[in-house]
DNA sequence: CCGATGCTACGGCGGTCGCCGTAGCGTTCC
DNA sequence: GGAACGCTACGGCGACCGCCGTAGCATCGG
């Protein structure tokens, strides 16, 4: 019968719990956050953090590295942000009045990170910068670059073949949480996103998954990519702005 | 900070007892059980299992449709799906230990329903039939057809383009828990799995996910899917046959 | 109408588990 | 080498919650 049943509560189990939950979520960054980081934003004294930390070790759900008298914990891989991207799917759907707040929800909407790569609205522009210019192409699991995809992200400086070598689609859709709307995951995304972030094209906030795209990132990833664009979230519009310039 | 961390916690301590886990792992198959039935498939009493269906169904995880006496529980929607298949992929995935059992494992694997539409090594086969033949083009999401898949969902009396007004994708990968390989999701896979079971080329089993490839359905797919090859789980090998016949 | 059936509402019991206190081990810095 | 720091191990407290008992409400059948 249902022999999956069992397992499947376990890790649901493991997720269940507020302070885990929380720690995930931070950790869906992609970055490796020390315990005591991890207890501070889950909200917990340390030695909690510690036995919750054991607890989602065991549950193979994050990894530890071992530096000195520090202890780096991460997601133990892609599957376990993809997971949980899909509960954050249901938790920001249903219910519809647990939406996001305001002020954080329209940050990480704008663009965030999504384990190793770019969501919110900047991801998806990128999906469909490239989806609409026909760089994008039908493969296992997922999608493929075309010739003419291929010459984009070579022209960015990244090398499309180099991570076909997986048996792991190198690009493949993922559901926005917030947009509900796909945005690219897979290697080459994550490669992309790791090469934003060493130009300076799109810069870390601190305490947060959103990150900035900057003025000069606009203008590579514009011109890199023929059609792309990432709406500013147009913070109150130029009407309502004449008649009330104190609210810009 | 991690707003979204509470929401999670919520929906995943959801699915976090093993009794409601049962429950979710049996809708998976998409069909509505009746309240007594979920309560058998979980191992409680009918009181406690109507206590744990006010909760899922508070947490919109699923919907219910009334009938005369009888109440018949469903999954909410195609994302609780997707979200459960994620938490699958990691309890199957990660353990090592806990993997499947044998004889139900092998029944799963060879071919099953995954919400609406068809798993397993069959649902494998058609993806990569279709894929193969080049049937498949990158679309919003996921996957569509092309020209020539659409002839082959035309032959099978399907309209390839019915379910083209929705937003969500017609056709989508979907992560195989069993076999960590893509198979088709979305309306149109849906549509194919109803007309399968229409024409009695897939038969369900009875208190299982698993179904079955009629000998006529093997033979309909295969005129219709170019490629199409859905691999027996060849039970025992000949030669071991031979020596012990008993096995067979 | 009455009994059978399907399901839900309520209440008490018991186990699980999250919490932080103190304590202990290893690392780093001065 | 001593003190500060990061983290983990252990133990008791308390709350939550899953369990089923009984009871009650709707529906279907004769």
């Amino acid at each position: 019968m249902s022999t999956q049943g069992p397992y499947l509560a376990e890790i649901a189990h493991l997720m269940g719990d507020p302070a885990r939950a929380n720690m995930l979520h931070a950790l869906m960054d992609g970055r490796a956050l020390t315990a005591k980081e991890l207890a501070w934003i889950a909200g917990v004294a340390p030695q909690t953090a510690s036995g919750h930390l054991a607890k989602l070790m065991q549950g193979n759900l994050i990894d530890v590295a071992v530096q000195g008298r520090h202890r780096y914990y991460r997601l133990a891989g892609p599957e376990v942000a993809t997971a949980l991207e899909g509960l954050m799917v249901l938790a920001n759907l249903e219910g519809t009045s647990r939406r996001l707040p305001s002020r954080v929800g329209a940050e990480l909407s704008q663009a965030r990170t999504c384990y190793d790569h770019f969501a919110g609205r900047l991801g998806i522009g990128i999906h469909d910068a490239l989806m609409a210019g026909g760089h994008l192409a039908a493969s296992e699991g997922g999608y493929a670059l075309t010739a003419s995809g291929k010459a984009i992200f070579g022209a960015l400086g990244l090398d499309p073949d180099a991570t076909a070598r997986s048996r792991r689609a190198a690009l493949r859709p993922c559901l926005d949480w917030s947009e509900r709307r796909p945005h690219l995951a897979g290697h080459l995304a994550a490669s992309l996103a790791c090469r934003c972030f060493e130009m300076d094209w799109v810069r870390r906030r601190k305490d947060s998954r959103a990150v900035i795209l900057t003025e000069e990132g606009r203008g590579m990833l514009e011109a890199a990519l023929p059609g792309f664009r990432c709406d500013t979230p147009e913070p109150v519009s130029p009407a309502v702005r004449e008649r009330a310039p104190a609210l810009a």
